[in-house]
DNA sequence: CGAAAACCTGTACTCCGGGACAATAGCTAA
DNA sequence: TTAGCTATTGTCCCGGAGTACAGGTTTTCG
């Protein structure tokens, strides 16, 4: 727990910083209107940040700034909307945001976020979750463990070959790499082929790579 | 919030009931030793369940008691393991859980998952949702950031019979599935292998899907 | 309009991948 | 010891992939 230190409030809405303010009890909290000025001032790693995502000067999440200040600066950033969207929170998350919430939402919630995040603990809304968890579990079926890794069914020899085979190799570089005849490799890919189930080395590797 | 209403703290491990009731600062709570005397013992909608998940009578997560219980009874479960599992989270969540902690939790944290739970809302752990996030964009990778390069330089027509390349088909496939002939796609095929710097589908393949 | 792409097709050739059929040798568990 | 798995290598052969060379038509754009 941190939460002696003050959060910092980035918005260029007076209206949203009172906000802000008054939900989150703080007298006299640090207050920027910029994204420039958060910039600008980074105390120390590890502070907590609300940002409004409507102010003027935002860079695009692809923005290597978000990995300085997320990544290097390890600031906790929640990121905050007028307008929230799934898509929108989805990238922030990502990037490696501590939440996402209405701008607006009421002082209660506001105040939740608050303490949550003062914990180092993640906040994002029901709603979202939903959402995250469909998407999820939409990637990897619960039901099925989906461990069927690849390798798991084959040698150690068999592994090697048929991973370099899976990231381009022809059998000559494949037969050099490990010090053995082009003959000795086809046999290897052969018994892998036949492990896994696939008839050509395209399909090889899509199924190492995890592809269809 | 309704937080007037006290929990249920479920669990048959009087040193973990002894912690929960201390942490969540409530005197008298309702406490129960098994599943099935929360299922006889369902008070109204809406209540929030503290659920040890070690009690020896919990149902598989695919039995229809959960749907009656968090769907149409909409208890608000709040499941907890001493040994949490990702996957079991996953699984408790997408049924409809409130959240999903540590049965061990210190305090502080289990009184802040009391507090965001009593608000309708859901809590998890960071790590879990890291673990969600990075799930989720690997199902619905979001705004496709990544794979825009090589798509750029091809002809509609190109990128077309690419794709169908990198996901495994012979030129005798595309050429069915494109109403060509074979010789047509042979052209196409290397006029992208040129553009794209690459000799052969395989090396195709791994730049379409981002390897290397 | 005319040029430049993009799209389509043919023949012929080389090369590599992969299967069929065999064989040798080491190591391990029944 | 025998049976089985693993690793290794050989020859023969076929077919798919990719290139070279050489055309044709349609679309797009200055």
């Amino acid at each position: 727990m941190r939460q002696n230190s003050a959060p910092l409030l980035v918005s260029s809405d007076p209206g949203l910083l009172r906000h802000w303010r008054s939900a989150l009890g703080i007298e006299s909290p640090i207050e920027l209107g910029s994204f420039a000025a958060l910039k600008g001032l980074v105390r120390r790693t590890g502070d907590i940040v609300w940002l409004d995502l409507a102010v003027a000067d935002i860079p695009p999440w692809s923005d290597p700034v978000w990995n300085e200040l997320l990544q290097q600066k390890k600031l906790r950033i929640l990121a905050a909307s007028s307008y929230p969207k799934d898509e929108e929170a989805m990238i922030a998350l990502d990037r490696g945001c501590a939440g996402y919430c209405h701008a607006f939402a009421d002082p209660e919630t506001l105040l939740q976020v608050h303490q949550v995040t003062s914990a180092d603990h993640v906040w994002i809304g029901q709603q979202l979750m939903q959402q995250l968890i469909q998407r999820a579990n939409s990637a990897m079926p619960v039901n099925k463990p989906v461990p069927t890794h690849w390798a798991e069914q084959l040698t150690s020899r068999e592994r090697e070959i048929a991973s370099l085979a899976a990231h381009g190799a022809t059998n000559a570089v494949i037969a050099a790499q490990c010090d053995i005849t082009e003959r000795t490799v086809k046999a290897h890919l052969s018994a892998v082929f036949e492990k896994l189930s696939v008839t050509d080395r395209l399909q090889l590797a899509l199924k190492v790579h995890g592809i269809q």
